[in-house]
DNA sequence: TTGAAAGCGCTAACAC
DNA sequence: GTGTTAGCGCTTTCAA
């Protein structure tokens, strides 16, 4: 078997507590017997158990993170961000796909906590009352990323989402673009939907300008999507001469849709994207599009988790990052 | 604190062995205690604590997976295809980022070892002899994937990288390409650098081209570095009517390069790329590239790891999958 | 500064 | 079928 504690005892001729201590750091041991009991861990090359040191402290050092696909371009980035700061702060991560599923994030959320995490990190999805219901129970604290609940009730790290579509919108408006269409994922998503619809209606009105649905298409977030959808813009009898897309994928789609029919960008029509993700800069014309910080936003919200996991004084428990528009060539 | 076996033993007036036996679904229950334990624990909401039956158990349910970066658009897609898997056989992950730094895999290898997981996914980085003693201690298997061991000591899940690489550049070479050039990852990575370069030789000589080395560009796999590295291409006497990429997102560097420099892709320079990420869809004009499948590398990998830690035989303990070629329209 | 001993919550013999 | 009990490897009082 594995060497144990009680191995090392023996072998450097201490009692567990003694080696319990060294290796817990306690300063209580006499740098001679701290030595002794060193070597003797070095002799036997002993690991401690993380498991039985979880079972007797309750703290496991691991945290949850339910992410609603890891291989997407935007939450990968999120990832990192969450690993960084959890390997900074000690921690590892459990890392659960939930394909934004609502029975899937539930029933990770069981697992989690089945195995103790001390965290949970929840990226992504909508917050049901369900969901709610749910995360009040949880014994651990957990932090939203990327989604909130609306009546705010649960720590998150978001940017203002429709301030930004607004933004965006808006700049294109003031250009005098009197007919803008949209990309969109679907309404529900409270960040790439709702939110950032709401953005955009807003920066119409703001502009008196009439919102006009055929102007606005629901995608799925993916690439293929959006250059479908385009087809139903081009049919409006508004013919958008600018585009806001919820995603940068989605905003790649339209570009390639648009050139593939000949329509330039940005000459015939301007382009701007979400996320300020890698691809941005990877596209002809480059992609001007409403910088997210990503990596932050894990980094962040790790951050605020280890304060909570620590019982360290919170100073606002709903934070908003700032975002900014990139100018970048799809715009003139 | 939160309710035990204990509690639920009591609640439904059974020894705590009774409701072990209805949690781990032991047929050795009569259906009448079965349900009444059942009861128990729908009342008391009981969840059993994954760490206590760790340690009882000596099972984790849990698999470590390092990785170089999870933002990887490259590695996140192989996390998925092992998630996907690990959730089908219900393992959770711990995922760690390495960044290939042999320290930080050492390191985190033996952390991973401390929380007792069942297995390790070494995903990526070189094998060097100090990994494969670590590798050779480990107390529970290891599968390597996307990477792989000199001496085939570990079981390893791969595609043929040097052959791949050769029928990219055969397939230029043979349309008559006199000077194809290659950009690559450094040579010390096995994969991206030595595999590939190495089916890039092979294809010259196959084909009675001589090496130049001006025509390759050692980049550190980043589009800009694809960028910056083809200045140095160009300059080369032999100018390249043909480069091959060992990855997309540096053969999308390489076709913003030429195209920002008025060179036509594909009429002036064909490329071929290596790994069919997203990407490869997302540019004008869509990308030639080497199809490597990666969720399936991600998946195979888990399913292999499975099998040692359930001691299923196993077949082969280094698969190679298939890889192809996708012409698109960077190559004429 | 050190040791003894009581758990942590569960599994897995073993007995009945 | 069901209960008893001895660990799993560690942390953490409490004494000394």
């Amino acid at each position: 078997m594995s060497t144990t504690i009680y191995d090392v005892a023996e072998e450097a001729s201490v009692s567990m507590a003694t080696v319990s201590r060294v290796v817990n750091g306690n300063p209580n041991v006499k740098p001679a017997t701290r030595k002794k009991v060193l070597d003797a861990i070095e002799r036997l090359e002993y690991r401690p158990n993380a498991v039985a040191r979880g079972l007797a402290s309750k703290k496991t050092t691991t945290v949850g993170v339910i992410i609603p696909d890891i291989s997407s371009i935007f939450f990968s980035e999120l990832a990192r961000g969450i690993e960084d700061i959890a390997t900074m702060y000690n921690y590892n991560i459990i890392l659960c796909n939930s394909d934004k599923n609502k029975d899937k994030e539930i029933h990770l959320l069981n697992t989690l906590l089945e195995k103790q995490v001390d965290g949970i990190l929840f990226l992504g999805g909508e917050i049901t009352e369900e969901h709610a219901e749910h995360l009040r129970r949880s014994s651990v604290p957990v932090v939203l990323a990327a989604t909130f609940h609306e009546e705010g009730e649960f720590p998150a790290i978001n940017i203002d989402y429709a301030q930004a579509a607004f933004d965006a919108v808006d700049h294109l408006l003031k250009k005098d673009h009197k007919h803008v269409g949209m990309l969109t994922g679907t309404l529900e998503d409270p960040v790439n939907g709702y939110q950032k619809f709401k953005g955009y209606k807003e920066a119409l009105e703001n502009n008196n300008v009439a919102f006009d649905e055929s102007l606005v298409a629901v995608c799925d977030y993916t690439y293929d999507s959006a250059i479908e959808s385009l087809e139903g813009l081009l049919q409006s009898n508004n013919k958008p001469t600018a585009i806001f897309s919820a995603t940068d994928e989605m905003a790649l789609g339209a570009i390639h849709g648009l050139q593939d029919r000949g329509i330039r960008v940005p000459e015939d029509v301007e382009v701007i994207g979400f996320d300020n993700t890698r691809l941005a800069t990877m596209v002809r014309p480059t992609l001007t599009t409403v910088v997210q910080p990503m990596y932050d936003i894990g980094a962040v919200s790790m951050r605020l988790l280890t304060k909570y996991m620590d019982n360290e004084d919170i100073d606002e428990q709903n934070v908003v990052l700032p975002h900014r528009i990139a100018y970048r060539n799809t715009t003139k």
